[in-house]
DNA sequence: TATATTATACTCATATAGAGCATATAATGT
DNA sequence: ACATTATATGCTCTATATGAGTATAATATA
């Protein structure tokens, strides 16, 4: 065995979270604004340092970050992923310390207070605007990404990474046979990222874009802080998986609420239509709410009944979620 | 802000690898044995210190780790999770550096080729004896834990965490009306290193077994060195329930095999047993083999048509697995 | 009173999953 | 040769889940 390296290299460990709510019409996160004084104009997620002196854990360590930078006190708090390549810190070049960044997700209430000054809320798909399908198809997908991708595949040197690369873009983006998995955020991301199409491959020297357009980097998403963005993409791909299979769509709801409220939410989340009456038997069927005495009339039309979560299907069942579609076909692209 | 901590405490990050196989009969993982010089007398993982100088990602730096140690040359790896809790180590408490410990799972064919001296491949359930029921469910299950998880339940200092407790133990157990849920195997041993129902939970100092047996911990599995069974625990739950929407059993299989070798290593894997002619219906629809020309007399009675993985299922389906059972009904109990 | 709008109930066709029965093809023993 | 046993493979039946659509109910408003 070989133990001649010398472990003494400076590591930074970096916890960084991203706080979502969804309401009817938007999921949005929380992010810290960028300080004209900074040298980046992007937005970044709540994140520090991990201090191992004062921190008993990890999820500790996050949850106090987020206190110090918002003012909230978080409730669910999950960890997605631990990131550490080289040089995705443009300053690490230049002798700073590694950074190996820990992602964080957190679900947060429908902003009901005010929130800090310096903090602002922004819709999810600002960030990946070709994720929002609610509407159909988005058009930046055939308009620019389809053909940019196809480009970056057939520049492949030989033609072993070209089949790798058309398996990959075809798998994430669904553009063969297969479908749209909204579950892939994360994968999508990563091509696009790879293949030069986000501002963010410009500050990565291992890679060169090859898109020569002024502006082009407007169409395709905002960009974040350091790799914020790709914990970001992290985060919606597990949201999206997660509702599936445990009910923490309602970590977003009020006490009580109608169901299309709740699919509208949904939908938010998913990035996708559902089917009205379905989905409300969905719900029912698999016992994740149950009737309050009230009703609303806000919605317009006929007065709509209100639910309550159940919180007894976490004892009754072993995986109660929203069954929602996995798979968009591709007839309706 | 509180931008006031300072950084400059050590952190160590540690890296280790969970490299499994399954063959017909078991599922295993290559283990380093325990030296008789070293301190702890327990197996562990190949693992070793992250270092930033070296390795340009984490994951090469596992595999540098694994190769040295055992001489593999990994194909799929993937991450799991980060685990950093104080004082799983008990020697962090005299002012060692912090360990953040980073676990990984990686995918290898059977055992081939002889392994290095040290080295050991074990049966994945003499560290989880409650996770196998291929042949009915555990006996220790009813005798053992059960009763000793109630006692913990009623333990609880107030009714507030009493409830808590037995939410846990009745989702993660199945214990109520829920089922058996074979992914869940984190939560599980979670459940008993807090209720001191295994050994490791007796060097966790904030936590005392109430245990007083001798000879207790033999029947709950084998130990292992740190916090490496935990990691092994995340890495079980991880492969069960990929194994379900990722084609990754046959990084465990030989090229050319028969449904039913194929079905035992699920199985293995699962910790289930399956209806035989179900699951080749399954696979066959899923698109996940194609029939080869040859066939096998090796497995008694009528030959047995051999099969192959057929890689193009990926760019057909998005989420081909073999969709096994997520949950066993309580009258199989 | 007609119309628009939303909520909710119900139906139908199809796909999928669990379970079991039946048949095919080998080896082995008498 | 023939029954027995063991494994492989094909097929049926049923219950349930899912996708899509139709029908009805209860409100507001022109």
């Amino acid at each position: 065995m070989n133990e001649s390296r010398s472990n003494t290299s400076s590591v930074i460990i970096d916890l960084s979270a991203v706080l979502a709510t969804a309401s009817e019409d938007q999921a949005s996160i929380l992010l810290i604004k960028p300080d004209s004084e900074e040298q980046s104009s992007h937005h970044r997620l709540p994140s520090g340092p991990f201090n191992p002196e004062e921190d008993r854990t990890l999820e500790e360590a996050v949850r106090r970050w987020v206190l110090d930078q918002t003012g909230m006190n978080l409730e669910f708090v999950e960890q997605l992923y631990t990131f550490g390549d080289r040089f995705r810190d443009p300053d690490e070049r230049d002798g700073a310390p590694r950074p190996i960044s820990i992602g964080y997700i957190a679900l947060v209430q429908q902003q009901v207070s005010e929130i800090k000054s310096g903090l602002k809320w922004l819709n999810w798909y600002a960030f990946f605007p070709w994720e929002d399908w609610r509407n159909g198809a988005p058009e930046i997908l055939d308009t620019i990404l389809k053909p940019k991708l196809m480009r970056w595949v057939n520049e492949s040197i030989n033609n072993r990474l070209l089949e790798i690369r058309r398996d990959r873009v075809e798998a994430a983006f669904g553009f063969g046979n297969l479908g749209w998995d909204a579950d892939r955020v994360l994968e999508r991301y990563e091509l696009l990222y790879e293949a030069g199409l986000v501002e963010e491959s410009l500050t990565d020297r291992n890679n060169q874009s090859s898109v020569k357009e002024i502006n082009f980097f407007d169409q395709t998403g905002l960009s974040m802080y350091l790799d914020h963005r790709r914990i970001l993409a992290t985060a919606l791909g597990r949201l999206r998986g997660k509702i599936r299979y445990r009910p923490v769509v309602f970590e977003f709801m009020p006490d009580s609420f109608t169901l299309f409220q709740l699919q509208k939410v949904v939908e938010a989340i998913a990035g996708e239509r559902l089917h009205k009456q379905n989905f409300r038997r969905l719900v029912a069927s698999e016992g994740l709410v149950e009737p309050t005495q009230k009703y609303t009339q806000k919605t317009g039309g006929r007065p709509a009944k209100l639910f309550r979560f159940r919180p007894e299907v976490l004892t009754e069942r072993s995986s109660p979620g929203v069954r929602v579609l996995r798979r968009r076909s591709t007839v309706n692209r």
